[in-house]
Parts: C-alpha cells; sequence; structure tokens
DNA sequence: TAACTTATTGATTTATCATAAAAAAAAATT
DNA sequence: AATTTTTTTTTATGATAAATCAATAAGTTA
C-alpha cells in the first residue's frame, strides 16, 4: 500500500451532493463538481469511477442519513400518533429553512431521472419504501394500542402519510411563506383516525 | 406577409411535451426535439427563438389544458365535495394508466428547474396557484352551504388538498401497483371535516 | 409577372460535455 | 536511498450540446 488519498471521502461525498441537490444530475457538469469538491477530474475518476458513480454514492449516503433520522424520530415517543405529529413537525422546520427551495433529493432524483433510468429508480423507491415502511409499524403499534381506530387501513394510511411529505416537499420547492406550513400539516394528521370523537387534533 | 408555416404549431408543441414530459428540460437535447417534430434547427429556432422559448410554450399550453379540465370537473357537481371527490377520482384515473411514470409536467419541471429559473418558477406556482384557488372557491361554497364544518380553514385545506395531488403524482413516479391509489385517496379525503359525525365516507 | 417576405434546409460554428491517458509528485516499503 | 505504488495534476480526446448561417424554396402582394 501506498500513498493515501488526500481528501476525505465523506466530505467530498456532501459538497457533491450540494450541487446535484441543488441543480440535479443532468445539469451538474462534472466541471461543477471539479469546482465544489476542490478535486482534479482524474481523482474524481480515480475515486468514483463516473459522474454516475458519484451521484449514486450520494444518494446512498443522503438515503441514509434520512432513514436513521426518521428511525431517531419513532423511537423518541412512545405513543405512536405523537411520534408521527413529532416527524412532521421536525419536517416542517426542515422545509421552512429550505429558502432556496430544493427540495428533497430523493424525490428531485426521483422525478428527473425515473422514467430513463431503471437503477436508479430501484433505488429510490426501495429507499421510500423503508420509510413508508417504519410509518407503517409506528401506525401499526398505535392501531394495536388503541390509540388508532382498530379497524383502520394501516398500510394505506402509511402510504397516505408518505404522500403528504412528498406533497410537502414539493410545496417547499415553491418558496412559500413557512406559516403555511402548520396549517397543512394538521388538515393532513386529522386524516389519522383516532377513536371516538375529537376527530380534529390541534 | 408572406409564406405561411408548413407545421401546425399545436401540434409541434404536443410532440415537444411528450419529449419534455418524458426526458426533463435538460436532458431533451434540441435535436430530440428536431426527431420528434420533424423540424429542422433552423424552423424550430425560427419559430420558438430557443430551446427555452419552445419549452416556456408548452409549459403555457399543459397548464391551460389542466386549468381548464379542473374547472370542468368543479362545475360538474352541485355538491362542493362530491366535485372534490370527482377531481381525484378522475386523478386516481389518470395516474393509473401512467404506467412509465412521467408524472406531472409541472411538477417535473418545477423540481428540475425551480433553484436556477425564477422565471419558470414563477410560471409554474402561478399556474399551481389557480389550481389551488379553484380547489379553495369549491370548499368555500361548500363551507357556507353546510358540507364542511362552519369554522372550516378552508385556505389551508385547499393547500393540503394540493399537497395531496402533488403527492399522488409524485407517487405515480415510482409505478406503484394502480390499487393502491384508492386507498389513499380515501383517507386523503377523510380529512375534508364533514359536519357532525359519518368523518370517514366511502 | 415581378418584387418582396418569410419558411425551410442542411451544413457549420463554437462551446461544453464526460471521460481517458499521460506526466508529475508524494508517500510507503524495501 | 532506491523502488514501488498510488494519488494528483495536467492535457487531450471524441462526442454532443445549442445555436447560426447562407442558400433555396414558396408563398403574398403590387
Amino acid at each position: 500500500m501506498a500513498r493515501p488519498a488526500e481528501f476525505d471521502r465523506k466530505e467530498v461525498l456532501d459538497k457533491a451532493m450540494k450541487v446535484f441537490w441543488r441543480t440535479g444530475y443532468t445539469a451538474t457538469s462534472v466541471n461543477d463538481l471539479v469546482n465544489a469538491t476542490n478535486l482534479k477530474p482524474g481523482s474524481i475518476y480515480g475515486a468514483f469511477n463516473s459522474k454516475r458513480g458519484l451521484f449514486l454514492e450520494v444518494i446512498d449516503a443522503y438515503a441514509n442519513n434520512s432513514l436513521t433520522r426518521i428511525q431517531r424520530c419513532m423511537e423518541q415517543r412512545d405513543s405512536a400518533v405523537e411520534a408521527i405529529h413529532l416527524f412532521f413537525s421536525r419536517m416542517t422546520e426542515e422545509v421552512s429553512c429550505d429558502t432556496i427551495g430544493k427540495g428533497c433529493l430523493m424525490i428531485n432524483t426521483l422525478l428527473e431521472l425515473a422514467t430513463e433510468d431503471d437503477e436508479v429508480r430501484e433505488r429510490v423507491t426501495q429507499y421510500l419504501g423503508q420509510i413508508e415502511h417504519h410509518l407503517y409499524l409506528t401506525l401499526e403499534k398505535g392501531r394495536l394500542n388503541g390509540e388508532l381506530q382498530s379497524d383502520t387501513d394501516t398500510e394505506s394510511l402509511a402510504k397516505m402519510l408518505m404522500t403528504g411529505i412528498w406533497g410537502l416537499r414539493v410545496l417547499s420547492t415553491t418558496r412559500p411563506d413557512p406559516s403555511v406550513y402548520s396549517g397543512v400539516v394538521s388538515h393532513l394528521l386529522s386524516a389519522i383516525p383516532v377513536p371516538h370523537r375529537a376527530s380534529v387534533s390541534k
């Protein structure tokens, strides 16, 4: 073995992520990546094989990051319903900070490449499926708890919450006044069927 | 005035739309447009000034098309709630047919270009705002009707339904089994606060 | 029909794209 | 210190990008 690489792979991935996130895969040139990472073309190709290879690694890093975040969120509350409320309030904070409207890298990627690149679509949908599964597990826990009406279709409900997440992400790219998020989210979460009356919680 | 153009502008826009819709703005080359429209580069530039000019016109055509569609939908039912249900069931049909997962051109465009192109973002968000306004008007009508709880925040609710639309559009790009849509939509629409009990309608 | 205006055409220009290959430099091993 | 190994740097490559051009064809109008 000789001469270790001078750059930190994680840092490079992080810098590349910012560029891809902002401008999308096709519109970012290798030159943009060279500028953002301070690596020369040769180093990039040595370390990641291709622009696409770098992008795939960026995707994975982003996905793992998001997954551990939602996982922690779901663990932080005993109540399933509260955990989900917490998750959406965290997301509200996040999108409120996204003042340039770059949205979510997964969804951006899905919409940009899904029709033309099967491998990318598979990866992204698999990741989205994992997120959905977390929601499903929490909902199912809540249903068995009695927090949710016992006849709740938790699978569909999880999917509906996923579409809510995606919708919020699209909303954030329109750069709305951040104050709108809370109203939208509270209407969205009112679709979670809690037992008896009190169908609309604050 | 002399020599009318040989091509039909609407047909050309339609063919260009298909390409942009499928592969996005950046990834479609002028050559792709030449192949799709059977126009030579010079003719395209003569008629639309630039690739971007053609794209903007495509955007407008798509937007107007969608707007008249939702407008008709809202007029077809006396009941506001039913009109909205009709709209979502129409959309369910539409996304079910989208087997290649090309989604919605407006949302694709927003997510691809919003961070870098202010003019495009403005146009698209303005169009989305018009859609939202239609929903708002119907909801407000329903609220005054007594179809909705009188204290309903119809503005937020309209925005929430918009995020629902966007979420469904994202969902469609993952190419799910079409049977999932109805469950998602029914959960989504259960967030519309109808008076008294009977909070979950079919 | 003649003059004019505009559309079409196919080749071309200029720039940038992703990638490759060669040269230089720097560490680790012997 | 000499050799090996791998990164770094630099330069080059062929492809393709968007856009333009001069030339020709085809309408309109006087």
